[in-house]
DNA sequence: CATGAATGAGGATTCATTCAT
DNA sequence: TATGAATGAATCCTCATTCAT
């Protein structure tokens, strides 16, 4: 049982230096030796977990795609009307952006490099299911704009993926007015206009 | 002058075969060395050209952003209205994004990723200057959110990124339909409802 | 008694396992954790029954070697004439290189290779002492060529490795009728021409 | 010109490195830093000759076995009567394995080991055709044994690997008197008795 | 200007061996 | 006795960069 749990923290001190590396210099500039280094193992270690560096990755971005959607959906419920649904799953996601920041980074550079096998993506993308059950049910009901999945995602959701970065970069503080404001933006972006 | 051409050549050759190379491998998985044969050129002629490594993407990325830039305001005048002004820019960038998609895919990695210098970076910036000014305007006319420039881009600007990316992994094709969805989206998020 | 059995079986799997594998990838291509996996058990429990990697190889080939004299003495005695106890060790020799093929490709290996100590390779020799003795009274009695023991099993014994690997490789096809050619040219290269 | 020269300078003291680093050690326990530091150069410049350590060993098999074959047959000529080619052959493959002592291991550790690709060796037997073809006519004129090629090398030509072994690992001399004696065995064992 | 050969530094991965249980 | 997790020390190989020509 404690040997479990020691495996457990092992695995998860590895992912979580994988992330912080990455972030910093790149998913290349990143040594095995350094990430084995902050999470206080041994390189060869790595190896007991994980079958080489591309898997490590890999297995990393599933991870946090998973605690992403989780963190998504936590107190959604289908029975939610369209509207209100819909605010409180993109607030969920807005605060995980700006609060677990170096996991939302993660995603973002693993989202717009060739970094992650193809496998792995498609993976990472299921999760978001309740999401576009959630859009569908709301252009049935006239209430969300008839159009792909793809461009309400690119509209509503994904600003916040720049918005996190730009903040991170230090050149914006997006505080709770700006947040309000975003919120509006996006809503109105994918809302029927009446 | 003959020489001048080709010296030109030359470095023009290098930085499409970084964009090109970097694209499909991310920056510290493609070798000068694969760069040079791509460009035709011996490795040790990038050093001619080019500092370094770092020195050669940082250059890279400034060239591709002034033509990005340029590519997006050629028509554009200070003398149209806000409303035409914005509608023409995005027209173009879109443009861009979907005809010269090496290049957009390339912004798109330099824009997420800890590739590019701060430096670098902070120049390819300035030359969104005219959308800024226009924005400027369009809030002054009372058109425009009176709104933060990075939430304004972030929802009219930033999801033909996204939009991009997907339709490079073939997941989704961005036809005329979906363009001028997609505008309306756009402009819906940035413009005062009346 | 039954633990005793236990611990004489894994020692014997695990020298089975090292011929097998060495057999099919050289010494320093078989990793210990291969060997223990194929005589399933524990890498750490190789250190049990043998000091390190060298020792378990060494004493592989002492087995393998003991084995093999067993094998090629064992109806022979003594009183037997010097023809018939040579047919009678030459075709024992024959049988054993070509029916347990893996134990004598073992063998070869072993000595044509730095992969043996010095000091069990000469524990392997002593074995051979009854053939040694033999070609003696041979010599005394004027049938066997008056020439170095090494000469007379060059050409009289070790040709059979060769044909050994060959027939291992898969290149030829071994015989009755070439068995006894074999053993024709063998002991015309040793007897004593009338 | 001189830069010609100096490559394959280079080129051949790589492969000779090879050669007396893997009959020392064996293959995988020679490293490819101790074989640049033997030749004289970095590590990195091996793989501007060779592919990698598997290349390098082949080709080095390969450039050996064409030696030891243009040492075979450097005075013979097809006009000569099959016991006079045979011997000059012989004597010649003898003078190689006991002179060129180092090459001649190298082959002994190629052939008895899975250290070689299938290919390489292929093409290193290829070589051995001038006393294939002279066994054939002696098979037609009634001199040679009616055997197996297989056969006749294991008996005339083999034996002289197990001497040359012997013989550098110290236990034995062979002096010209063995050597006429070992000729003799040879000769005996694949010649028709009359 | 241009080059190709050369390299030192570094990185991913493996493996014999140990140790806590 | 038996184990599986853990590791430090290699080892192969790559690559940015330099240098003689």
């Amino acid at each position: 049982m404690a040997k479990l749990q020691k495996s457990i923290d092992k695995r998860n001190a590895l992912v979580k230096a994988t992330i912080e590396l990455v972030n910093n210099n790149g998913f290349h500039a990143t040594p095995m030796s350094k990430i084995a280094k902050m999470a206080n193992v041994s390189p060869a270690t790595i190896y007991l977990y994980f079958e080489n560096k591309q898997d490590l990755v890999n297995q990393t971005y599933i991870d946090v795609k998973a605690e992403y959607t989780k963190y998504a959906f936590k107190d959604f419920d289908t029975t939610m009307s369209v509207e209100k649904g819909f605010e409180l799953i993109w607030k969920r996601i807005a605060d995980f952006k700006l609060k677990e920041c170096e996991n939302a980074m993660f995603l973002a550079q693993c989202d717009n490099t060739p970094m992650i096998d193809e496998l792995s993506r498609q993976q990472g993308i299921k999760h978001l299911q309740p999401l576009l059950d959630l859009w569908a049910r709301g252009k049935k009901e006239g209430i969300i704009k008839p159009m792909s999945d793809y461009l309400l995602y690119a509209y509503s959701i994904n600003p916040l993926s720049f918005l996190m970065i730009t903040q991170k970069r230090g050149s914006f503080q997006l505080d709770k007015t700006h947040l309000e404001e975003a919120y509006q933006s996006a809503w109105s972006s994918i809302k029927v206009c009446k």
